[in-house]
DNA sequence: CGACACTTTGAAGACGATCAACGCCGGTGG
DNA sequence: CCACCGGCGTTGATCGTCTTCAAAGTGTCG
């Protein structure tokens, strides 16, 4: 059963500070498995039964009002994880949130009991799980401010400079990982507002065409999209996008 | 060095599982201060050193857009804590928001290593810790989808509905914890906006007058505040306090 | 009693949601 | 090969809600 798991997975801060070997054998337990555009990785409601490390694909967390409206509350790529927070919260846990691939994915998943044991026994484990809620929860405060005090069109702005970084797309250009719908779904408004958001952002130093995005001003565009933010002064993603943009 | 800790600190959930003997020791690294009214307990940009238990008192937690404008992430009452997100997200970190008493407080205060030696040491507190972020988490992100799908008058009804539940409060009258310009920030509107959101409200079974609240007609009130939101089904504090009113 | 902080109320404006129509593109079927 | 269709995205017009600016009301504390 020898497998070769992706860089992705190989390199993530999850397993940092543990030793290939101890990582290799906590890697053994989990399952790779493919799903394929539109397949439920699991429902509101469900009972968590696993914890998830999407290694490639798309996969959307998302609730529904009572009348019928869908909210995605994250959109997870490569490098991402599912289902940690409800596995901690309490034993015998329900879902909280629909996640559904948005396109064939492959996903490496744990039993809950795997993440929880590991955590309770190995106290790096136990750190570096701590070290990636702490970041999620920094990132979804961040983001929940936004939407108080900036513009739809800044916050496109600063969502697409935070994808460029993390994901490390070449800040010249790249395309979208998923739709524009999706996207602003993601991001909690409307097709509309967001499409014509991105015709205004034409003027700060963003161009999109199509599905391909590509910064040309960066300050121009910074002196925008941060104007209103309070982490301005320290935000990292804003930080290696200077770096990146001035690399290449 | 006898030291009598408050309630809300020995039965805190971050101790649980742990037995008195083990948890007292822990508590014995922990120096309780007070803060006076609109003094700082640490601020953006400072060096994070310690973790914080409030035992009495209200704590701000806000940020400053670059053209002054104050950004509340977090009002924090007895029972809640400071600091883990930033202690965990990385070593030699800074604060990412100001903490600032509104009104004399008094907290309990242990330096981050001790946090970080504890989650790494013990288990079942590393569990603690993981629960306790994931449910802060999970609020944040509700409240998140809340900005998005309701209306202004629908947030500060089902903040009002959690914050009876979550501190105890009696639904046929309470009054609040802190001022409203305090609660508007931190529901991220303008305290022209949540005063006319109360006025709404009456039509809808909450009576407020002056400082204090009452629950009247909770079916009315639940159809309403509850109408567009994601978790209407599974909500445990609309289910508290459902039980707290039919009780008393 | 007066000063001050806090809150309420009013009127105007800005922004995003909503409804509607259209353009674009890839696929399907005749 | 072309006509049709459906998903996706854009653009326009209108509407409602929240913010903003302004003023007045309420309460507490010296």
């Amino acid at each position: 059963m020898e497998q070769v798991w992706p860089a992705k997975v190989q390199s993530h801060p999850l397993f940092k500070g543990l030793g290939d070997a101890h990582r290799d054998a906590m890697l053994k337990a989990g399952h790779l498995r493919r799903y394929e555009d539109g397949q439920s990785v699991f429902m509101y409601g469900d009972p968590v039964r696993s914890f998830y490390l999407v290694c490639e694909g798309v996969v959307q967390l998302f609730r529904e009002t009572p009348d019928g409206h869908e909210l995605t509350a994250a959109v997870c790529l490569a490098g991402d994880t599912l289902g940690a927070h409800e596995i901690f919260m309490e034993k015998n846990a329900h879902h909280m949130v629909n996640a559904v691939a948005a396109r064939a994915s492959h996903i490496l998943e744990f039993s809950a009991d795997w993440l929880r044991e590991n955590a309770r026994k190995t106290g790096a484990f136990a750190l570096n799980v701590l070290a990636l809620l702490s970041k999620e929860s920094r990132v979804a405060c961040v983001e929940a401010e936004h939407k108080s005090s900036m513009s739809a069109a800044q916050q496109v702005a600063c969502f697409l400079e935070r994808m460029c970084v993390l994901h490390g797309y070449d800040p010249h250009g790249f395309s979208l990982p998923y739709s524009k719908t999706l996207m602003a779904s993601r991001l909690g408004m409307e097709l509309e507002t967001f499409s014509r958001a991105l015709g205004t952002l034409r003027d700060y130093g963003i161009f999109i065409q199509g599905g391909h995005v590509s910064f040309r001003d960066l300050a121009k565009l910074e002196s925008f999209s941060c104007a209103d933010c309070t982490i301005a002064g320290s935000c990292q993603e804003h930080e290696q996008l200077r770096v990146a943009l001035a690399q290449e």
